[in-house]
DNA sequence: GTAGACCTTGACCCCGGCGTCAAGGCCAGG
DNA sequence: CCTGGCCTTGACGCCGGGGTCAAGGTCTAC
């Protein structure tokens, strides 16, 4: 199949599919008139890395789960370095939510102490806003 | 003061003060020669923005809280409009917190899972006798 | 008078993961 | 033949928060 159809397929853009092919992480092999060709299996690499990326892995980190699959494994993470990557992101993970929980804390200590001290001064009411919405990526240990 | 002493007495550089001078988050004052000149009002407000950006609020969050400070406020926090921010912010971190902590869930169970699967193969495919690390022959990168 | 420490503006670079043109090739249908 | 829909490569934009030159002005000390 050509690329669109390919991106179609894993719910993903053209643009997508030729950026992981400039690192690397999706060759793809080409026809006569210079078209990227991919098949089935192209489709199964594409899904593991679209998969981890909702996970919220960098794309460099399922490398190792692609490339686990092309050497013939069953599954993207039927490898040490897979399983590796899954380690390193589990705590990660850990230090990232202990990081947010203990600022989650701190603000809302904050908040309170602020709240009773406008309370001590006057009772004027807020008015309520509109509500953006609020984003979350999950950084690494983000320096 | 001028530039560079405001920087090192707050523990940043001349650069960020520009950068948030090009935000209009903390104008400067200039002397006759064109150089900026700051107060120590100044640096309370640059130590409001620095600590609320440690707590890894974005530089637009902390306006509200300068401007509080700006307008006579005791607190950069006196102010309704900061604490909807810190409102916002814990709503923020609420749901980021979750999806991290629904994401290790899941990549969690992924690990035991792949381990468990990977520990069967070792057993049927070893012999028995001392179990060596568990290193998988694959073919490093490059096939 | 000159070194050197400070200051000024302007401009490009970085990171990841693409979005979005732009200019042009290839191929099928009417 | 033309249109339109796919494809190609290349290149710039974006987001936040600055880092890092570059070229030059200003002030102080010796």
């Amino acid at each position: 199949m050509r690329i669109g159809e390919l991106a179609e397929r894993a719910g993903t853009t053209t643009r997508t599919l030729r950026y992981y092919e400039s690192l690397g992480l999706l060759p793809a092999r080409r026809t006569g008139n210079g078209y990227r060709s991919y098949d089935e299996e192209d489709l199964r690499l594409l899904q593991q890395i679209r998969t981890l990326r909702d996970f919220g892995f960098e794309l460099e980190e399922t490398r190792p789960f692609v490339d686990c699959l092309r050497s013939g494994h069953p599954a993207g993470d039927s490898c040490p370095a897979s399983l590796e990557v899954y380690r390193r992101k589990l705590a990660e993970l850990d230090e990232c939510i202990a990081r947010l929980g203990a600022i989650r804390e701190r603000v809302g200590t904050q908040l309170v102490r602020a709240e009773r001290a406008r309370a001590e001064l006057e009772t004027a009411a807020t008015a309520p806003g509109g509500a953006p919405e609020p984003h979350c990526e999950l950084a690494p240990p983000g320096q």
